[in-house]
DNA sequence: CTTTAGCACTCCTATCCCCTGAGTGCTAAA
DNA sequence: TTTAGCACTCAGGGGATAGGAGTGCTAAAG
């Protein structure tokens, strides 16, 4: 059943003043702040119920109200007001995302650190690829008499490559014919399906061939696998110990070991979701249980969408939040589209 | 003037069993754990001396003895008996590397995962390049009438591409040619040079080969530029947390914010220094003053050298994290030498 | 001269208790 | 339905107190 709108008013100012001061809140300071026009006791009723419907926490008897998840819940689906980010907001934001980017993975990096600088907590930031990579082209390159350089494209435009070793000696004229082999047979499959085929070919072929050919295979399953993918970057962790709810260690232990070494378990976001709230036991994760995260996505060129998520304790000012990572993820897919072309990313080989 | 055997044997068995037991040190327990020759009241004596002396510290009037960090220092030099690590302790670091481990950065990422598990503190890892790196070779690939494929290859062998877009058309034919160019012109020097050079060919080159070989050089810059290298990566911050010294938050969160948001300032090593042991005030780091760090650097190839570092409190376990880390260390160089091409590495392009 | 037993002393730590104040729930009247 | 009034609850802070670990010093013994 809805509630009334002067308990909807109600929680509204609890989880507001919560949100700021994070002390339970009492129902003198709410008679106050909705303008005198009821009682404390009034109030006092209300609250009762609004306890009993599960909105509201009291965490023990003579104090004040805190939301619960369910209240947040409210708060955020109906309640608050959504806020676009301020002039000089955005102006921290673009300034954020000013420095000069070059490699995806950097950019990535660095979104996650704009982001947590921008809102006060941690977060965390992914570029989620395509769920199927697959090799688009290859180039061998000769570099001496028993090495050469694979580059290997991707349908999704990247570019990698790496210097590879055969121990013995290489037939570098042979080396176009092989590239040749290579774009005819191996381009538009996924990793699971790029030994398979090398499979077929080993009767077929000289020995002295099917090394460098098997090592290019090796490499470019690496680059498309897709493990090799979405590594997540966190940062501002420090600012998870800045909130008084976390004063506590044991509480901002689990957090932090979330948040640094099992980073692969931090929420992701549905494909064709913009932005997603998740309130404390919505969370799957156990870590997450009593914390609230964030997410919001924004596209990487036409393949790949990039993630940026923060985390917080469930006290988080949600307004400001969803206005600001909104208005990041804007900037970051008008960034990618601009200079229409991809971003630099460089590529590295040993 | 050097300190009695006895003296040196007392200030062993405090700073030993301080680092177990995180708790001041009584002259009690020192008269027994030396077997009772001498009484406590001797041991007493002995320590005041010890303290005069700077080597130990007493946190208030009525508590046992702490070593200072001159103490620590001696204990490090001459007490401590350097173990090498056990069977298990081996069995367990070459497990902590055996995952297979593609791209430098993630090697190195992983290699610092891997010592802060051994070491149960946090660890930071770095790959500390050769301090000038050049540009050995240049390859362009032709893609479409307005993008190709830089292939850069520096002179410590790593290999990066890139996709790159001139938003003109491209004469394609012309790319071997302009490659070339590259190569006769644009090797061999460091990134502060690259442009320089670019500027004396401006006017004698057709517009439309100017436009790729800027692309290239700016690529080629960034590849070759330092401030690009030497990424830091830190894992098990929260194993700091785990410490009797940090349940405290502020000095926790000044360690936790070097350890995540200015990794950069973490102490490096020496050139041709293998270990080095840093304690307390020694560091140059404010937020280090106390605490401790090792730091052990092992071989990549033959131009470039890693970096492994451990953090934790001074009253960290010196003789087994030297023992651990040192072990890793040359497990680390024996990996590298063993594929005696460097391992393999990916490169990444937009 | 070194070592040791003895003892008074210091000072940290934990615990209890009490008090205060914020905030409640309930009742009865408006 | 709202409100005033009042008794009640409970967390948190501030001494006071007791306990205990460990010291420094002294004086005697080796």
């Amino acid at each position: 059943m809805e509630l009334t709108a002067r308990k909807k008013e109600i929680l509204k100012v609890v989880t507001e003043q919560y949100i700021g001061s994070a002390e339970p809140v009492g129902s003198k300071f709410i008679a106050q702040a909705m303008g005198g026009r009821l009682s404390s006791a009034t109030i006092r009723n209300e609250l009762a119920d609004l306890v009993e419907l599960g909105y509201l926490e009291q965490p023990h008897t003579s104090a004040g109200r805190v939301p619960s998840p369910k209240g947040y819940r409210l708060y955020v689906n109906e309640l608050m007001e959504r806020r676009s980010v301020s002039d000089q907001e955005a102006a921290q934001i673009n300034e954020a995302l000013g420095g000069q980017m070059r490699e995806l993975d950097a950019i990535i990096a660095q979104a996650g650190q704009a982001a947590a600088s921008i809102v006060s907590y941690p977060a965390y930031a992914v570029a989620a690829g395509k769920e199927r990579v697959t090799v688009r082209r290859y180039d061998l390159l000769s570099v001496d008499s028993s090495s050469f350089i694979a580059v290997v494209m991707t349908d999704d435009s990247r570019v990698k490559s790496q210097l590879l070793h055969t121990q013995v000696p290489l037939p570098a004229d042979q080396l176009p014919s092989l590239a040749n082999l290579l774009n005819t047979h191996f381009t538009g499959v996924g990793p699971e399906e790029l030994g398979g085929r090398l499979m077929g070919l080993t009767s077929q072929l000289p020995a002295e061939l099917f090394l460098p050919l098997s090592l290019t295979i090796e490499y470019a399953t690496a680059v498309v696998d897709r493990s090799a993918q979405n590594q997540v970057y966190t940062t501002g962790q420090t600012q998870l110990l800045r909130q008084p709810e976390f004063q506590d260690l044991s509480r901002a232990n689990e957090l932090m070991s979330l948040l640094t070494d099992r980073k692969d378990s931090l929420p992701v976001l549905d494909e064709n979701t913009p932005m997603q709230i998740l309130i404390g036991p919505e969370n799957v994760n156990e870590a997450l249980k009593d914390a609230s995260v964030v997410v919001a996505s924004y596209d990487i060129g036409e393949n790949m969408r990039g993630l940026i998520g923060v985390v917080g304790p469930t006290r988080m000012d949600y307004a400001a939040v969803a206005a600001r990572l909104s208005y990041f993820a804007e900037s970051l897919t008008k960034m990618f589209g601009k200079n229409n072309q991809l971003p630099p990313k460089e590529d590295e080989q040993s």
